[in-house]
DNA sequence: GCAACTTACTTTGCATGCAAAATAAATTAA
DNA sequence: TTAATTTATTTTGCATGCAAAGTAAGTTGC
């Protein structure tokens, strides 16, 4: 037997590209960010700042540390972020009053009426995910949420 | 009704982080290459750097498209993430006899070999996933391979 | 047989993601 | 209270991802 049929007999399909769990979210996930610019276009944001824009939606006037933990962005990446975000008058960062290490990151009126332009934005990436059935979808939700589970626990 | 209120009849959910199949996808695709750090440092390779050592382990002397179509990677990131192998000495890429356009990306011994050090990595990452059912992965895998087909058709 | 077009890559400029170090301010401990 | 520690955020250095422009080398069309 050769030395590359003894590998293989080893190691055989785990380290094939097609039966991995991890490439599949590599991909689709770039493949989301991708899909999104042009819906996006109007905004003049990224898919990470339209995530931003989205937790403040939610709740605007909040810690830097709770966007944090909203979003799931990463820190250093959020500084720059919130600069940009700043710079195009969707937001303004500013001290918290009792603790002088807080910033707290408060929409703008610019900021909150982008949220009208942005009503459309999930419907329109739903149309381009035509195909999947909202069963589908409901399940992918439960199963990547366990999986995240998985991540939490570890 | 006040403004928010009227705002929020409008888009009721749908701009919800929560509600987010993308969010998810983004969070999850992250954490899976944090999650492979740790696990690649002997190797000391990244984890778009394993993607291309995995296509390569499965096929020596490819052309550079033939590794995009495979991996998915960018093709600017690609001409890096190839430097960097080869500056480690995994890989070679050499120059096609028939066609001086094409480049084609050559494992080294040391590359070859490197597979056997590789062969653990996949069972220490479905470790790191305990919790979720192989029955689960598969339908998720499924799930997954039909988004993309959305992607694809779009 | 040359201009126009297509291919296969590389380069460039901008926006993150990640780990680790650096700051600054609040809190705890001795 | 002062030193040690913790918390909140920014900075730094490196590695992509993305779109678009740039290059070089085949292929076509007339």
């Amino acid at each position: 037997m050769s030395d590359k049929a003894r590998l293989d007999e080893l190691a055989p399909d785990t380290l094939k590209l097609e039966s991995q769990l991890c490439h599949r979210f590599y991909t689709l996930s770039n493949a989301f960010t991708r899909a999104y610019r042009p819906l996006l276009k109007n905004l003049d944001i990224t898919y990470p700042q339209y995530v931003v824009m989205m937790a403040l939606w939610e709740q605007s006037n909040i810690t830097i540390a709770e966007l944090l933990d909203k979003t799931v962005i990463d820190g250093g990446a959020m500084t720059l972020i919130l600069k940009k975000l700043e710079q195009k008058g969707l937001l303004n960062v500013v001290k918290d009053e009792h603790d002088k290490r807080v910033r707290r990151v408060v929409l703008s009126k610019a900021g909150k009426d982008a949220k009208v332009s942005a009503r459309e934005v999930p419907a329109q990436m739903l149309c381009k995910l035509d195909g999947m059935s909202n069963a589908e979808a409901k399940q992918l939700v439960v199963l990547m949420d366990k999986l995240q589970g998985c991540f939490n626990a570890g």
